[in-house]
DNA sequence: AATTCAAATGCAACTCTATTGCATAAATAT
DNA sequence: ATATTTATGCAATAGAGTTGCATTTGAATT
C-alpha cells in the first residue's frame, strides 16, 4: 500500500503526483529539507510555486514541522509523533546541524530540558539547535 | 567621552560618522536588530549596502553576534561579555523571541544546560531560542 | 463512465533580503 | 598638508519566496 497516500488523506489533503513526489523524500530522508534540497532529490521537474505551496500545505496540515537551524532558507522535517494536526505541532525535540555536511536532523529521542526564565516572560515554544558534526562526518 | 569610538578602537575599526550611528543604536536597543530595525531607527539615511557591511564587519570583529530566532532577516545584538574577539564568539546564552512585539532579547543570565547528545555526534556550539511573551507585551 | 466543481498546478511577474563591482569620499598615518 | 588605506554610495544583481490568474486535475456525484 501507498505510505504517501495514507499520510496525506490521513490529514485532509487530496492525493496528486506531485504531492506524493514530494512527500516521499520527507519519509525517506532523515533530515530536513529545504526548497532546494527537494528540488535536487526528485528526477521530476516540479514548478517552484508548487513545491512552496506544497510544503506550507504539508506544515498546515501537520505533515512536516519548520526547522530552524540558521540557514536563509526554510526547512521543514517529517512530524514523527504522529500527533501533529492543522496548525498545532506538538515536536518538541532538538534539532541537530552538521557543519560538514549542512544537514540537519530532528534528534527525536533527546528532550530538551526546562528553562526557568527571568520574570514577565512567559514562555510557548522552544527550539533548540546544536551544530557540530554528525555520525557520518 | 564617545562610548562607541572606544568599541571602535577596542575591536580594531576605523571610527566613522556611519558605524558611530549604527553602534550607538545597539547600546541604546535591548534587543536584536536587522537592517530594517536599524533604518527605522536612524534619522540619517545610510545606504543599505553601507549597513550591511557596518553589521558584517561588527560580527567579524567581535563587536556583534548573529541571531537566529527564526525570523528570514538577518539579527545582530551586542556582545556583552567583553570576550568576543574576530570571528571568535563567546556567547553561549539563550535568545527570547516576543511573539507579541517580535523583538529578540538575550537573556545573558541565564545558562542553557548541557545536553547529552547520542552517539556519534560531537557538539560545537548550541542555540537555544524561545518563543513567547516578553515582559512588556 | 460522464459530469461537475473545488482544489492543485504552472507561468509570469514581483517582493524582499542581501550581495558584488566599481568609482568616489573620508579617515588615519606620515 | 599629503599620501594611502579603508569606508561609502550608487547601480546592478542574486537568491528565496510570494501573488495573481488562467488552466488542469482529482474526486465526488450523478
Amino acid at each position: 500500500m501507498n505510505e504517501s497516500r495514507a499520510i496525506l488523506k490521513k490529514h485532509g489533503l487530496k492525493f496528486t503526483e506531485n504531492r506524493k513526489v514530494i512527500l516521499e523524500q520527507f519519509i525517506s530522508a532523515n533530515y530536513a529539507l529545504s526548497y532546494n534540497d527537494i528540488e535536487n532529490l526528485i528526477e521530476k521537474k516540479i514548478d517552484k510555486v508548487t513545491v512552496y505551496r506544497t510544503l506550507k500545505s504539508f506544515e498546515e496540515n501537520g505533515i512536516v514541522h519548520k526547522v530552524v537551524d540558521g540557514s536563509n532558507k526554510i526547512k521543514y522535517a517529517l512530524c514523527n509523533s504522529g500527533s501533529c494536526s492543522s496548525n498545532h505541532h506538538h515536536d518538541i525535540h532538538i534539532h541537530f546541524k552538521c557543519v560538514d555536511c549542512n544537514k540537519t536532523y530532528c534528534l527525536d529521542d533527546i528532550t530538551p530540558p526546562e528553562l526557568i526564565l527571568p520574570k514577565g516572560y512567559s514562555i510557548a515554544k522552544q527550539n533548540v539547535f546544536i551544530q557540530g558534526r554528525c555520525q557520518n562526518c
